[in-house]
DNA sequence: TGCGGTCTAGTTACATTGCAACTAGTTTCT
DNA sequence: AGAAACTAGTTGCAATGTAACTAGACCGCA
């Protein structure tokens, strides 16, 4: 019985590292973190529903259900021996071997011949204005500051990555939108 | 009801531009085309049911059920306008709005700070080994030919960009080896 | 001619994820 | 006082992913 890996389940253990804690203090360090940008946690549902899982499964042990007087219960969530483990194998494989995850855009891309090449021009030209802002925002993040204090870098990484990431895809965006300008790229819409 | 996007569901409407098709003659044509680089067929229950769902809600209509002797018979699948419709407006959506789909590697990333540095050195080293790999074999696929003709530029997008990414992550990984190496880069493992 | 391997063409069952909506009390702002 | 926003969940269904199983056809070769 291998737990399945996915993000989420990663991201609370990954967290419970840092101490014992509650599913919704659980979701509220990932968004205070900014980790929300690469762990979905939007519908608590599924976050809920992990933890019940992983306890199941033995990765963390429900301990003392923490009483304050104004909030209903909270039951508090400790990582196991096994549940360290296995996090430090999933962060292993994980960064280790690249693998596809079939995004949306590239399988758009596929298709683009069944546009005119003027409206993929287009479609293409907004995409990058949003690519623009998006950068700018990450960027923002890698520059906040807590406490007067600038955020550590290894804190940062996964948002280096975005950006590295947002830039190559903005420049080939560019690239291709030149050559359909030019002429250089085209195709007769429609089927192949 | 607005029929849910997905990458497999653009795939099969977009394949069926081309032509009325069968269930299995649809995903051999995705592989054929290298097209299950983004699309996931792997599985072909997946297919089946898109393929049922699709009907259903009309975008699709099965057609004559073409007999081969020595095949069972196959239902061959026509697109209807409204499945035309709904294919570019699927395709001007993901053209334009960049997505964030939750990749297991930045999510990865935020917690490498659970490892000692050198571990993720070494970890991502191997990832570094691998990218190459990968670039190497997408760079091949744009240079195949077909019947001594290369494949024309606009089939060829997808992996144009899939190209123009690992290449960048490929880089931003070097800088953080390089950094990691002199020590510009480092940390204190564990629980931040 | 029989054997294993591969291709064609699906189905069944179960695990997991995602999405939407609903409950219900609390704090904060205006 | 009333509206918005936060805390802290639950329920239910739709969609997707993963594994495994059936079953006939075809292909090369020993």
């Amino acid at each position: 019985m291998t737990f399945r890996r996915s993000t989420l389940a990663l991201a609370i253990l990954g967290l419970l590292e840092n101490g014992p804690l509650h599913p919704y203090g659980i979701q509220r360090l990932i968004k205070q973190w900014g980790k929300d940008q690469v762990v979905n946690v939007g519908q608590r549902t599924s976050l809920y529903r992990m933890i019940v899982r992983l306890e199941e499964a033995g990765l963390i042990t429900a301990g003392a259900t923490e009483q304050d007087e104004r909030y209903p219960e909270r039951t508090v969530y400790h990582l196991t021996d096994e549940g360290r483990e296995v996090c430090l194998e999933w962060l292993a494989e994980i960064l280790t071997t690249p693998r596809n995850e079939f995004p949306e855009f590239p399988a758009g891309l596929s298709f683009v011949m069944l546009l005119p090449p003027e409206t993929a021009g287009e479609l293409l030209g907004q995409r990058r204005e949003r690519l623009t802002k998006r950068i700018a925002e990450l960027q923002l993040e890698l520059r906040t500051e807590v406490d007067g204090q600038p955020i550590p870098r290894f804190a940062l990484l996964e948002t280096e990555y975005q950006v590295a990431v947002a830039v190559a895809e903005a420049k080939w965006i560019d690239a291709v939108l030149h050559d359909l300008r030019t002429g250089t790229l085209t195709w007769t819409p429609g089927p192949a």
